[in-house]
DNA sequence: CTTATATATTTAGATATGTCAATATAGTTT
DNA sequence: AAACTATATTGACATATCTAAATATATAAG
């Protein structure tokens, strides 16, 4: 899909435009690579809505991900286009001092993955 | 209402994150000062629809308004922040070659609000 | 003051979105 | 292969959003 058109930012508008995808977004940024439990354990939400969300964030071209055994590890995407970038760095300095966003930091700090999981 | 929170940042990307606003964004960029029987014009939504539409925009901080007359006038916020500035300008950047943009910009240009009122 | 006009608000309905429980899938371990 | 685990998908439901018709409000003109 072509995503620099009037529908395809649209899309990529509406996938950074709620709280948890924009927190989801902060922590792919600072975070890259971590796995769904981690993103799970940090976000608060349940299993399904965090692939849901990670699965529209993707089809947006904002999020990509690759398997690693039984893991499934997301970052933002490499080829992001340039503008989207620089959005999500500004939505980055305008953030990194919310007491939601410094708390999600620092949950996925002490995060490791191994002691996340099975659950 | 802050908006440079989580919250609020969050209420500003839902603002830009639909079509039409989306285009009135990119109009009142272009053309500060259109009154809402020249944004109906352009974008073809009824006048309640767009009304509705800029009321949320205001709320989100993006646009303000002034009466004069009949009719009310609006802009991009003066007072709006760096970054949000900053996005509309990258967003405009992006779409300003956009068919649809193109021809709002275009429809605008030909527009005597004069003629278009008395509907 | 009555009529006309531009915009705002209310109301209602259709569609989209966010969420989770239940289930399916894919890979790992024993 | 059987049991287990991480993630994806499906289904269902509640809420939010978009839209326009009808109505209200405010200003202007006759």
């Amino acid at each position: 899909m072509e995503m620099k058109d009037l529908k395809g930012t649209t899309k990529i508008l509406k996938a950074a435009a709620d709280e948890g995808r924009l927190r989801m977004l902060m922590l792919l940024h600072c975070r890259p690579g971590v796995c769904v439990c981690e993103i799970k354990k940090v976000i608060g939400l349940s299993q399904p809505t965090i692939s849901s969300h990670l699965r529209l964030l993707e089809s947006a071209g904002l999020v990509e991900s690759q398997k690693e055994g039984l893991w499934v590890n997301y970052r933002l995407a490499q080829d992001m286009d340039q503008e989207a970038k620089t959005i999500i760095g500004l939505l980055h300095a305008r953030l990194k001092e919310d007491p939601q966003i410094k708390e999600d930091l620092k949950k996925i700090q002490k995060t490791d993955r191994h002691a996340i999981c099975k659950r």
